[in-house]
DNA sequence: AATGGGACCTGCGCGC
DNA sequence: TGCGCGCAGGTCCCAT
Protein backbone atom coordinates (compact mmCIF):
# COMPACT_ATOMS: atom_id res chain seq x y z
CA UNK A 1 0.00 0.00 0.00
CA UNK A 2 1.78 3.39 -1.36
CA UNK A 3 2.21 5.58 1.44
CA UNK A 4 4.18 8.65 1.92
CA UNK A 5 7.75 6.56 1.79
CA UNK A 6 6.66 5.19 -1.54
CA UNK A 7 5.02 7.88 -3.43
CA UNK A 8 7.52 9.67 -2.40
CA UNK A 9 10.32 7.55 -3.95
CA UNK A 10 8.35 7.36 -7.21
CA UNK A 11 7.90 11.09 -7.22
CA UNK A 12 11.85 10.76 -7.37
CA UNK A 13 12.37 8.23 -9.76
CA UNK A 14 10.11 9.95 -12.02
CA UNK A 15 11.74 13.42 -12.07
CA UNK A 16 14.80 11.96 -13.36
CA UNK A 17 12.81 9.32 -15.75
CA UNK A 18 10.10 11.45 -17.43
CA UNK A 19 10.19 14.95 -16.43
CA UNK A 20 9.99 17.27 -19.74
CA UNK A 21 8.93 14.58 -21.88
CA UNK A 22 5.88 15.03 -24.18
CA UNK A 23 2.93 12.84 -23.89
CA UNK A 24 2.44 11.43 -27.56
CA UNK A 25 -0.87 8.90 -27.17
CA UNK A 26 -2.61 7.68 -24.28
CA UNK A 27 -3.39 4.13 -24.14
CA UNK A 28 -6.19 3.13 -22.01
CA UNK A 29 -7.37 -0.58 -21.13
CA UNK A 30 -10.09 -0.26 -18.77
CA UNK A 31 -11.64 3.54 -18.27
CA UNK A 32 -12.93 3.17 -15.04
CA UNK A 33 -9.56 4.58 -13.43
CA UNK A 34 -9.67 7.45 -15.52
CA UNK A 35 -12.04 9.44 -13.17
CA UNK A 36 -12.64 12.81 -14.56
CA UNK A 37 -13.06 14.04 -17.36
CA UNK A 38 -14.18 11.18 -19.76
CA UNK A 39 -11.89 8.81 -21.62
CA UNK A 40 -12.12 10.74 -24.84
CA UNK A 41 -11.78 14.25 -23.31
CA UNK A 42 -9.08 12.85 -20.69
CA UNK A 43 -7.29 11.48 -23.82
CA UNK A 44 -7.77 14.80 -26.61
CA UNK A 45 -6.50 16.96 -23.18
CA UNK A 46 -3.15 15.01 -22.65
CA UNK A 47 -2.34 14.43 -26.04
CA UNK A 48 0.96 16.44 -26.88
CA UNK A 49 1.56 18.03 -23.60
CA UNK A 50 5.03 18.22 -21.90
CA UNK A 51 5.05 17.42 -18.34
CA UNK A 52 6.42 20.15 -16.80
CA UNK A 53 6.50 19.46 -12.97
CA UNK A 54 6.18 16.37 -10.55
CA UNK A 55 4.91 17.34 -7.09
CA UNK A 56 3.96 15.02 -3.84
CA UNK A 57 0.94 16.02 -1.70
CA UNK A 58 0.53 13.28 0.85
CA UNK A 59 -0.04 10.40 -1.16
CA UNK A 60 -0.95 12.00 -3.98
CA UNK A 61 1.25 12.87 -6.99
CA UNK A 62 0.54 15.34 -9.58
CA UNK A 63 2.31 16.19 -13.27
CA UNK A 64 1.83 20.30 -13.99
CA UNK A 65 1.31 19.97 -17.76
CA UNK A 66 2.14 23.06 -20.02
CA UNK A 67 -1.26 22.81 -21.24
CA UNK A 68 -2.09 24.63 -17.80
CA UNK A 69 -4.10 21.37 -16.78
CA UNK A 70 -2.89 19.22 -13.99
CA UNK A 71 -2.66 15.53 -14.02
CA UNK A 72 -3.21 13.85 -10.57
CA UNK A 73 -2.29 10.12 -9.62
CA UNK A 74 -3.88 8.70 -6.58
CA UNK A 75 -2.44 4.80 -6.40
CA UNK A 76 -4.73 3.96 -3.03
CA UNK A 77 -3.62 0.26 -2.53
CA UNK A 78 -2.53 -1.64 -5.44
CA UNK A 79 -1.61 1.18 -8.09
CA UNK A 80 1.96 1.20 -9.58
CA UNK A 81 3.65 3.18 -12.18
CA UNK A 82 5.88 1.86 -14.23
CA UNK A 83 8.99 2.94 -16.80
CA UNK A 84 9.94 1.86 -19.29
CA UNK A 85 6.67 -0.23 -19.44
CA UNK A 86 5.11 -2.82 -21.30
CA UNK A 87 1.56 -2.24 -21.56
CA UNK A 88 0.89 -5.55 -20.49
CA UNK A 89 -0.90 -5.03 -17.56
CA UNK A 90 -1.86 -1.91 -17.54
CA UNK A 91 -4.83 -0.11 -17.08
CA UNK A 92 -3.73 3.24 -18.85
CA UNK A 93 -0.29 3.82 -20.70
CA UNK A 94 1.24 6.89 -21.53
CA UNK A 95 3.34 7.02 -24.57
CA UNK A 96 6.37 9.58 -24.37
CA UNK A 97 8.27 11.28 -27.15
CA UNK A 98 11.34 8.76 -26.47
CA UNK A 99 8.91 6.06 -27.69
CA UNK A 100 8.77 4.20 -24.08
CA UNK A 101 5.31 3.63 -22.16
CA UNK A 102 4.56 4.94 -18.42
CA UNK A 103 2.27 2.04 -17.60
CA UNK A 104 -0.46 2.87 -14.97
CA UNK A 105 -0.90 -0.36 -13.23
CA UNK A 106 -3.98 -1.20 -10.50
CA UNK A 107 -5.15 -4.52 -10.20
CA UNK A 108 -7.95 -3.36 -7.67
CA UNK A 109 -9.15 -0.86 -9.76
CA UNK A 110 -9.33 1.97 -6.77
CA UNK A 111 -6.75 4.08 -8.35
CA UNK A 112 -7.72 7.51 -9.54
CA UNK A 113 -6.36 9.17 -12.71
CA UNK A 114 -7.83 13.13 -12.99
CA UNK A 115 -7.34 15.72 -15.48
CA UNK A 116 -7.96 18.54 -13.53
CA UNK A 117 -7.44 22.46 -14.17
CA UNK A 118 -5.78 23.62 -10.85
CA UNK A 119 -5.03 20.56 -8.54
CA UNK A 120 -4.84 22.78 -5.48
CA UNK A 121 -8.89 23.19 -5.82
CA UNK A 122 -9.22 19.08 -5.69
CA UNK A 123 -11.79 18.81 -2.16
CA UNK A 124 -9.04 16.06 -1.03
CA UNK A 125 -6.31 18.53 -1.69
CA UNK A 126 -7.58 21.35 0.39
CA UNK A 127 -8.94 19.36 3.22
CA UNK A 128 -4.89 17.48 3.35
CA UNK A 129 -3.44 18.20 6.48
CA UNK A 130 0.24 19.22 6.56
CA UNK A 131 3.02 17.14 5.62
CA UNK A 132 4.54 15.35 8.37
CA UNK A 133 8.23 17.17 7.58
CA UNK A 134 6.42 20.90 8.09
CA UNK A 135 5.20 20.24 11.02
CA UNK A 136 6.93 21.48 14.27
CA UNK A 137 6.90 19.97 18.18
CA UNK A 138 4.76 22.68 19.42
CA UNK A 139 2.34 22.94 16.54
CA UNK A 140 1.50 18.57 16.65
CA UNK A 141 1.74 19.05 20.14
CA UNK A 142 -1.72 21.98 20.23
CA UNK A 143 -2.84 19.85 17.41
CA UNK A 144 -3.50 16.61 19.58
CA UNK A 145 -4.26 18.88 22.85
CA UNK A 146 -8.58 18.92 22.05
CA UNK A 147 -8.29 15.01 20.29
CA UNK A 148 -9.95 12.22 21.78
CA UNK A 149 -9.54 9.69 19.01
CA UNK A 150 -7.15 7.11 19.20
CA UNK A 151 -3.80 8.11 18.19
CA UNK A 152 -3.55 5.18 15.39
CA UNK A 153 -6.63 6.66 13.94
CA UNK A 154 -5.93 10.13 14.15
CA UNK A 155 -2.75 10.01 12.44
CA UNK A 156 -3.82 8.05 9.77
CA UNK A 157 -6.44 10.34 9.12
CA UNK A 158 -5.39 12.35 6.00
CA UNK A 159 -7.01 15.74 7.22
CA UNK A 160 -4.73 15.90 10.23
CA UNK A 161 -1.80 15.03 8.88
CA UNK A 162 -0.75 13.84 5.39
CA UNK A 163 1.41 10.78 4.02
CA UNK A 164 0.65 8.38 6.85
CA UNK A 165 -1.14 4.75 6.23
CA UNK A 166 -1.67 1.84 7.67
CA UNK A 167 1.96 0.32 7.92
CA UNK A 168 3.71 3.58 8.92
CA UNK A 169 1.04 3.80 11.64
CA UNK A 170 1.95 0.55 13.31
CA UNK A 171 5.41 1.13 12.80
CA UNK A 172 5.97 4.73 14.39
CA UNK A 173 3.45 3.84 17.43
CA UNK A 174 5.84 1.16 18.15
CA UNK A 175 9.05 2.99 18.01
CA UNK A 176 7.18 5.55 20.45
CA UNK A 177 6.21 3.09 22.68
CA UNK A 178 3.14 4.38 22.55
CA UNK A 179 -0.70 1.91 22.31
CA UNK A 180 -2.36 2.05 19.83
CA UNK A 181 -5.61 2.80 21.14
CA UNK A 182 -4.48 5.46 23.52
CA UNK A 183 -6.73 8.49 22.95
CA UNK A 184 -4.22 11.46 21.41
CA UNK A 185 -5.06 13.77 23.96
CA UNK A 186 -3.86 11.57 27.16
CA UNK A 187 -0.39 11.42 25.93
CA UNK A 188 2.04 13.40 27.88
CA UNK A 189 3.86 16.17 26.09
CA UNK A 190 7.08 13.93 26.06
CA UNK A 191 5.19 11.67 24.00
CA UNK A 192 3.89 13.98 21.98
CA UNK A 193 7.48 15.08 21.07
CA UNK A 194 8.60 11.30 20.75
CA UNK A 195 5.93 10.37 18.45
CA UNK A 196 6.52 13.04 16.36
CA UNK A 197 10.21 12.39 15.97
CA UNK A 198 9.54 8.79 15.37
CA UNK A 199 7.18 9.63 12.35
CA UNK A 200 9.83 11.83 10.59
CA UNK A 201 12.47 8.99 11.18
CA UNK A 202 10.73 6.39 10.46
CA UNK A 203 9.32 8.34 7.18
CA UNK A 204 12.69 9.08 6.43
CA UNK A 205 14.49 5.70 7.01
CA UNK A 206 11.42 4.40 4.67
CA UNK A 207 12.61 6.61 1.93
CA UNK A 208 15.98 6.01 2.10
CA UNK A 209 15.12 2.54 1.55
CA UNK A 210 12.66 3.14 -1.20
CA UNK A 211 9.77 2.40 0.54
CA UNK A 212 8.04 -1.14 1.84
CA UNK A 213 7.64 -3.67 -1.06
CA UNK A 214 4.41 -5.76 0.70
CA UNK A 215 1.49 -6.14 -1.50
CA UNK A 216 2.00 -4.55 -4.89
CA UNK A 217 4.30 -1.26 -4.26
CA UNK A 218 7.45 -1.48 -6.22
CA UNK A 219 9.29 1.43 -7.69
CA UNK A 220 8.98 3.00 -10.97
CA UNK A 221 12.34 0.89 -11.98
CA UNK A 222 9.90 -1.77 -11.26
CA UNK A 223 12.54 -2.91 -8.23
CA UNK A 224 11.01 -3.44 -5.12
CA UNK A 225 11.42 -1.17 -1.76
CA UNK A 226 13.98 -2.40 0.94
CA UNK A 227 12.03 -1.14 3.97
CA UNK A 228 10.52 -4.44 4.90
CA UNK A 229 13.42 -5.56 6.60
CA UNK A 230 13.63 -2.94 9.42
CA UNK A 231 9.79 -3.58 9.80
CA UNK A 232 9.39 -4.01 14.05
CA UNK A 233 5.59 -4.94 14.13
CA UNK A 234 3.81 -4.76 10.70
CA UNK A 235 2.57 -8.42 9.75
CA UNK A 236 4.40 -10.13 12.33
CA UNK A 237 1.60 -11.40 14.72
CA UNK A 238 2.24 -13.88 17.34
CA UNK A 239 6.24 -13.20 15.94
CA UNK A 240 8.66 -11.93 18.89
CA UNK A 241 9.19 -8.48 19.77
CA UNK A 242 12.47 -7.12 18.76
CA UNK A 243 12.35 -4.94 21.90
CA UNK A 244 11.24 -7.35 24.94
CA UNK A 245 10.96 -11.22 23.08
CA UNK A 246 6.94 -10.58 24.22
CA UNK A 247 4.95 -11.58 21.20
CA UNK A 248 3.29 -9.39 18.95
CA UNK A 249 -0.64 -8.70 19.13
CA UNK A 250 -2.97 -8.12 16.14
CA UNK A 251 -6.07 -6.18 16.21
CA UNK A 252 -9.06 -4.77 14.61
CA UNK A 253 -9.05 -0.63 14.74
CA UNK A 254 -11.41 0.85 12.73
CA UNK A 255 -11.56 -2.01 10.87
CA UNK A 256 -7.56 -2.06 9.90
CA UNK A 257 -5.33 -4.70 10.84
CA UNK A 258 -2.87 -2.76 14.27
CA UNK A 259 -0.19 -4.67 15.24
CA UNK A 260 1.58 -3.80 18.57
CA UNK A 261 3.55 -5.34 21.40
CA UNK A 262 1.25 -5.34 24.73
CA UNK A 263 4.49 -5.45 26.68
CA UNK A 264 6.15 -2.49 25.39
CA UNK A 265 2.83 0.10 24.54
CA UNK A 266 0.82 0.30 27.33
CA UNK A 267 -2.48 1.09 27.17
C1' DA B 1 -18.79 15.72 16.29
C1' DA B 2 -17.03 11.48 16.31
C1' DT B 3 -17.25 6.69 15.34
C1' DG B 4 -18.36 2.46 12.90
C1' DG B 5 -19.46 -0.02 9.09
C1' DG B 6 -19.96 -0.80 4.18
C1' DA B 7 -18.65 0.03 -0.57
C1' DC B 8 -15.39 0.05 -4.12
C1' DC B 9 -12.26 -4.15 -6.31
C1' DT B 10 -9.00 -8.20 -7.23
C1' DG B 11 -5.67 -11.66 -5.96
C1' DC B 12 -3.84 -14.33 -2.63
C1' DG B 13 -3.64 -17.76 1.03
C1' DC B 14 -6.05 -20.59 3.85
C1' DG B 15 -9.02 -24.56 5.24
C1' DC B 16 -11.61 -28.38 3.95
C1' DT C 1 -6.15 -31.06 -6.28
C1' DG C 2 -9.52 -27.53 -6.34
C1' DC C 3 -12.90 -24.68 -4.67
C1' DG C 4 -14.91 -21.04 -1.86
C1' DC C 5 -14.20 -17.90 1.48
C1' DG C 6 -12.04 -14.13 4.10
C1' DC C 7 -8.85 -10.74 4.10
C1' DA C 8 -5.70 -7.00 2.60
C1' DG C 9 -6.35 -1.33 3.26
C1' DG C 10 -6.95 4.25 0.91
C1' DT C 11 -10.74 6.92 0.69
C1' DC C 12 -15.51 8.14 0.43
C1' DC C 13 -20.15 7.76 2.02
C1' DC C 14 -23.79 6.85 5.07
C1' DA C 15 -25.94 5.80 9.55
C1' DT C 16 -25.99 6.37 14.32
Amino acid sequence: MPELPEVETIKRELDKAILGKKVVDIIVNNAKVIREPKKERFIKELKNIVIKKIIRKGKLLIFELSSGKDLTIHLKMTGQLIYPGNGKTSRVSFKLSDGKLLDFNDSRLFGELKLVDNWQNLKFVKELGLEPFDLTENKFKEMLEKKKTKIKILIMDQKFISGIGNLYANEVLFRAKIHPQRPASSLSGKEKGLLLKEIKDVLSEAIHYKGSSVDQYVQVSGRPGEYVKYHQVYDRENEPCFRCKGKVKKIALGGRGTYFCPVCQKL
